[in-house]
DNA sequence: CGGTTTTGACCTGCGC
DNA sequence: GCGCAGGTCAAAACCG
């Protein structure tokens, strides 16, 4: 019955602006106001039928007087007959201590009789109740004529229906004010997306074009084995990270309009990675193209483009070395490894894995070589043939690290407490796909993550070149100040991490992301703090799930620096935040689900949030 | 009983 | 071509 997403924007920033009010308004209208007087909290809780209505109609305090039904549909039915099975019905539920109430249940009579209590707790409203005042308050189905037609039904016999009148006309004015207001708002964020979009576009465009100029031989990153070896392969002079670039650039034009068959489409066309890459790994793509079964998927992961291959069967050497698709050697080799592209993180942990808020399976474990601890594989099983895989493995050097890697992306629609985490690896692929250009891109662009993340975690942003595959490593195992703690340089890595972001961050933006973070931690409940996470000493937390504390920015400042759970959740969930917002402004070849919500999933150190709990 | 984990075998790429 | 290492498969075991 209770509707608090009343508002048909409510995945909208603006229109979830609104629905605070709401929520606060309801809250006090069942409790404080009802508990002396049945027939009111009748009439609040039909109000929360009509969230929107309560919303300007707070500061009036008499939001419960002019609500009657529930539905335009009902609004000149019920409110003008006595006899409304429908206004009865919902009289019934309420009625249980009204003495006010007639016989026959008859709303106007009860109503009327109910008049206005002693204890009313506002004052202000109007000493009778006129329940024939019909104010279906369901703003969003309504129109102005129809909440206007509302009022001219209604005829007020006495100068308090008039009163009633005028004050709901008065609402109904602020009501289309902020209608108004918000309308306008959202204009505004469209504008805002739409030049954020524009400009992304053109300033990769200029990269591209200046990477171009600079000639295409160049191997300027810390480590070119790789590159120079995979030239050599293709057997062109085209760089191998070049067209990593181009193809992720080149993937956010020509998806829209592949219309068979989505990423396998594209796969066969030659492409097949643009979408992991420049989707972004871990990304939820819900269009409903690139649903693969398993076994094209085995196909993918190896490598086999069997429809490439001029026998029809799966082989990839041919592919490769195929005199007609000399177009796409290039592309090919880029594909290749574009598809291997990865997103380590790297955090402490007692877990034996780190919570993202997605199942996986596990399907092998290995010893790797160096390393006393197995390596696990792990492959996400929230939809069939979803390509995301991920490995996680104890650092050698400090067990309490974990390192888990993700690569491909998600082939369906990610939960929020997931969306954390797939965004994060989303954002670190991006950052990899315009980083590959050069070593001076590739420090722009790594400042750039680094930037979004610095101020608010631990994370370190690297870039492993000389690494089998494309990385970036998320390094959440180190102190939030890098300017007291000299961060750690890991062999074969290039870190380019800008400490002085930190400090040049701005200190007031961190409470809202905090607080961003946290509201959606507690307001979604797939994971996190439960009062077992809460008993983990790790935890520097005492509140409960739906427990936002105060002075929040203080103790999450504390927290990250003392607890790295809360730092690698952290992390994911503001990189989730900027992420998101590439993805939605950018609209880089994805089309997954825009409405993100962030959550910050707290790895309690035995770690299993998920639905079935068996991380 | 269905889903997950375990684990040995197998496949593939790469270096020598 | 061979060996090594990473990655995956798949049957058996396990678990709720």
């Amino acid at each position: 019955m209770i509707r608090r997403g009343g508002l048909s924007m409510d995945s909208d920033p603006i229109g979830s602006f609104f629905l605070h009010k709401p929520i606060v308004l309801n809250s006090f209208s069942a409790e404080d106001t009802n508990s002396h007087n049945p027939e009111w909290k009748k009439l609040s809780l039909h109000n929360n039928n009509n969230m929107d209505a309560t919303v300007t109609t707070k500061d009036y305090t008499i939001p419960f007087r002019i609500n009657l039904s529930c539905s335009s549909a009902d609004n000149h039915d019920d409110a003008s007959s006595p006899t409304s099975l429908h206004s009865r019905t919902e009289m019934d539920f309420f009625s249980d201590k009204n003495s006010t109430k007639d016989d026959d249940n008859n709303i106007v009579a009860a109503a009327g009789s109910a008049s206005l209590p002693d204890n009313d707790h506002h004052s202000i409203s109007p000493p009778t109740l006129d329940l024939k005042v019909n104010t279906c308050l369901n703003l969003l189905t309504t129109n102005a004529s129809s909440d206007q037609s509302m009022v001219e039904d209604e005829i007020s016999p006495n100068s308090e229906d008039k009163e009633t009148k005028k004050e709901m006309a008065d609402l109904q004015g602020d009501l289309e004010r902020m209608k108004r207001e918000n309308q306008k708002l959202r204009d505004t964020l469209d504008e805002v997306n739409t030049n954020y979009n524009a400009l992304q576009m053109h300033f990769m465009n200029m990269m591209q074009e200046r990477k171009g100029e600079e000639g295409e031989d160049q191997q300027e990153v810390s480590d070119g084995k790789v590159k120079e070896k995979k030239q050599g392969q293709s057997g062109g002079g085209v760089l191998v990270s070049r067209q990593f670039m181009d193809l992720g650039l080149a993937s956010a034009d020509i998806e829209p309009s592949s219309s068979s068959g989505g990423i396998r489409s594209q796969d066969r066309s030659g492409s097949p990675n643009i979408d992991v890459a420049s989707k972004g790994l871990g990304t939820s793509n819900n269009d409903g193209n690139n649903s693969v079964n398993d076994e094209e998927e085995k196909e993918y992961d190896r490598g086999i483009e069997s429809e490439d291959s001029p026998s029809g069967h799966a082989d990839k050497v041919p592919r490769f070395s195929s005199p007609s698709k000399n177009n796409n050697v290039d592309q090919a080799q880029a594909e290749a490894t574009m598809r291997k592209a990865r997103v380590s993180v790297r955090a402490r942990s007692e877990a034996p894995m780190i919570t993202d808020g997605c199942q996986w399976r596990k399907y092998g474990q290995k010893m790797a070589k160096g390393n006393p601890c197995p390596r696990a594989y792990y492959r996400c099983t929230m939809a069939a043939g979803c390509p995301v895989r991920k490995q996680v493995q104890r650092c050698a050097e400090d067990r309490t690290v974990l390192i888990t890697t993700y690569e491909g992306n998600h082939n369906h629609p990610l939960p929020p407490t997931a969306m954390a985490m797939a965004q994060t690896t989303s954002s670190a692929a991006r950052m990899l796909l315009s980083g590959s250009m050069s070593s001076a891109d590739s420090i722009m662009n790594a400042d750039f993550l680094t930037r979004t993340l610095l101020p608010c975690s631990s994370s370190m942003a690297t870039i492993s070149a000389s690494a089998p595959f494309p990385t970036v490593t998320l390094d959440l195992t180190h102190s939030p100040n890098p300017l007291q703690f000299p961060r750690q340089q890991h062999p074969n890595q290039l870190q380019i991490g800008v400490p002085q972001n930190f400090a040049n961050s701005p200190s007031s933006l961190m409470p809202q992301i905090f607080g961003q973070a946290l509201y959606n931690q507690s307001k979604f409940s797939g994971l996190q703090m439960s009062s077992h996470d809460t008993a983990d000493p790790s935890s520097q937390f005492g509140y409960q799930p739906h427990q936002v504390p105060p002075h929040l920015a203080d103790t999450v400042g504390a927290a990250i620096a003392t607890d790295p759970n809360f730092t690698s959740a952290l992390a994911a969930a503001i990189t989730s935040i900027i992420g998101g917002a590439q993805q939605q402004h950018s609209n880089i070849n994805n089309n997954s689900n825009n409405n993100v919500n962030m959550t910050a999933n707290i790895n309690n150190g035995n770690g299993n949030s998920n639905g079935n709990g068996k991380q």
